[in-house]
DNA sequence: TCACTATATGAGCAACTACTCATAAGGGGA
DNA sequence: TCCCCTTATGAGTAGTTGCTCATATAGTGA
């Protein structure tokens, strides 16, 4: 009964979602507080806090109070390795879409 | 306008589920047909299709026919790395938390 | 041809997701 | 204290997902 998979699929639920992953490349860049993060993502205020909740309950994201802000911290620096990859293969995907267009 | 967490955020949703992570697990080590996939798996063989499918749309998956037989293979082999690096990255987290209830 | 086998698909469903609007919680400064 | 600011959460909803049962499709061999 491999249980693993449970796993996996835990993590890559949690970040299998466009607005989540544009969040993890704002944290990427250096930004931190909720705040900074919001500018750009065309995101209701509480559907952002939501996505937020979901990289941190899925031990993606930590965060932690200053004030009245919330900041927010990769856990692993892994989780851009596998968001690079997954680029990488997204990519080619479309690269032999493209091709087989062309030849057909 | 950053379109490429859509792609990503395509090829994970695609992942993300543990049914289908077994199922690429099991076609891991080599072309497999349906059949082959199946046992072990505990799924419905409508349920299996479907998350076959869902595997082939995505472009994770090739299929071709063979007589009666649908047979799978993989599309670009980084999925798999991908999937070690989810597993890695899940591993690290249990671990975490596994401390933190330690030292509370 | 007919029966058998392997896979795909239609229909229906409970559960879940992402979203929005409205409101609550709680710190900071005048 | 009172008001303002930032973040979190309750409630409601449309759309999606994963699943099952039943049926359809299509290749194979007698």
């Amino acid at each position: 009964m491999t249980k693993t998979a449970d796993f996996q699929a835990e993590i890559l639920t949690a970040l299998a979602h466009p607005n989540r992953i544009r969040v993890l490349e704002k944290i990427r860049d250096g930004v931190s507080c909720n705040c900074e993060i919001a500018p750009g993502l065309d995101l209701e205020q509480s559907n952002l806090s939501r996505h937020l909740k979901i990289l941190v309950n899925s031990g993606i994201l930590r965060s932690w109070k200053d004030g009245l802000r919330t900041n927010y911290e990769i856990t692993d620096e892994r989780i851009y390795d596998l968001l690079d990859l997954a680029s990488e293969i997204a990519k080619s995907n479309l690269e032999k879409k493209l091709n087989t267009f062309e030849v057909a």
